[in-house]
DNA sequence: CGGCCGATCCACT
DNA sequence: GTGGATCGGCCGA
C-alpha cells in the first residue's frame, strides 16, 4: 500500500531513511508506470546539517521545497545533467530529505532498460542517484510534486527491514561539509537480503 | 552580471 | 584512474 503522509512526517529523517530501505519506489509519467525496490539512501538533517542545502536556514528558490510538509518530492539538477531525487521528510517548515541512491527494477523493467543508454547487469542498471531518476524518468521539474498524488509515490509491500539487514557509512560526495561529512547517514539494503524480485515486468 | 561549482555518470586511456 | 559533459543555483561585485 501507498505510503502515508504520516510516515513521512516524522522529524527523524536518518529513520526514515533507513526505513525506506526496501520500499518500491513508484512513477507514472507519460502513461508509463515503472517502480524499483529502494536499496539506497542517504539523510539530510535540515538547518544544521552542513551537507542539507537548507544548511543554517537557507531558503532559496530550490530549497523552498524542502521546508514543505514531508511527503513531497524534492528533485534537483546536479553536475548540468543529473537530476536527483529526494523525499522531503518532516514537518512544514522543518527542511529535511533522504536522497534516494539505489533501486532495484521492480515493475516496467523492459521501459526502464530502454531509458538507460548504458546496458548494466539488472541489479546495477538503478544503482547512482542520477540513474535512479533515469529508470524512472524523473526530472528536476518535477520537483514538489506531492508523493500523495499518481505521478511519484512509494509504497510498502510487506518487505520486514531488520537491522542486520542494513549497511550504514558516510555519505557520497560531501567533503565541504566539515565534521558533518563523516556522520553514517548513509543505508544500504544488504544485497543477501534484497526483496524477491518480480523480474517478468 | 560574471564566475564558480556541484548530494554524478560514463567513455576512454 | 582521469577528464569532459553541461547548466541552474548561488554568491559577490
Amino acid at each position: 500500500m501507498k505510503l502515508t503522509r504520516d510516515f513521512y512526517s516524522s522529524n527523524d529523517v536518518v529513520a526514515v531513511a533507513k526505513q525506506l530501505l526496501g520500499k518500491i519506489l513508484f512513477s507514472n509519467i507519460d502513461g508509463i508506470q515503472t517502480a524499483g525496490y529502494i536499496v539506497e539512501t542517504e539523510a539530510y538533517d535540515g538547518i544544521n546539517d552542513k551537507a542539507c542545502h537548507a544548511f543554517g536556514n537557507r531558503r532559496t528558490g530550490r530549497t523552498n521545497v524542502m521546508f514543505m510538509q514531508g511527503g513531497t518530492a524534492y528533485v534537483y539538477l546536479c553536475y548540468g545533467i543529473h537530476s536527483l531525487f529526494n523525499v522531503v521528510t518532516g514537518q512544514k517548515d522543518v527542511p529535511q530529505a533522504v536522497l534516494i541512491r539505489g533501486i532495484i527494477p521492480y515493475q516496467g523493467i523492459r521501459h526502464i532498460l530502454k531509458r538507460r543508454p548504458v546496458k548494466l547487469p539488472i541489479d546495477k542498471t538503478g544503482i547512482g542517484p542520477g540513474n535512479v531518476s533515469a529508470c524512472l524518468r524523473i526530472h528536476y521539474s518535477d520537483t514538489g510534486t506531492d508523493l500523495m498524488g499518481n505521478r511519484i509515490w512509494i509504497e510498502d509491500h510487506g518487505f520486514i527491514l531488520k537491522d542486520s539487514h542494513v549497511a550504514a557509512g558516510p555519505r557520497v560526495g560531501v567533503d565541504y561539509a566539515g565534521e558533518d561529512a563523516s556522520l553514517p547517514y548513509r543505508f544500504l539494503l544488504r544485497k543477501e537480503f534484497y526483496p524477491e524480485m518480480d523480474l517478468s515486468g
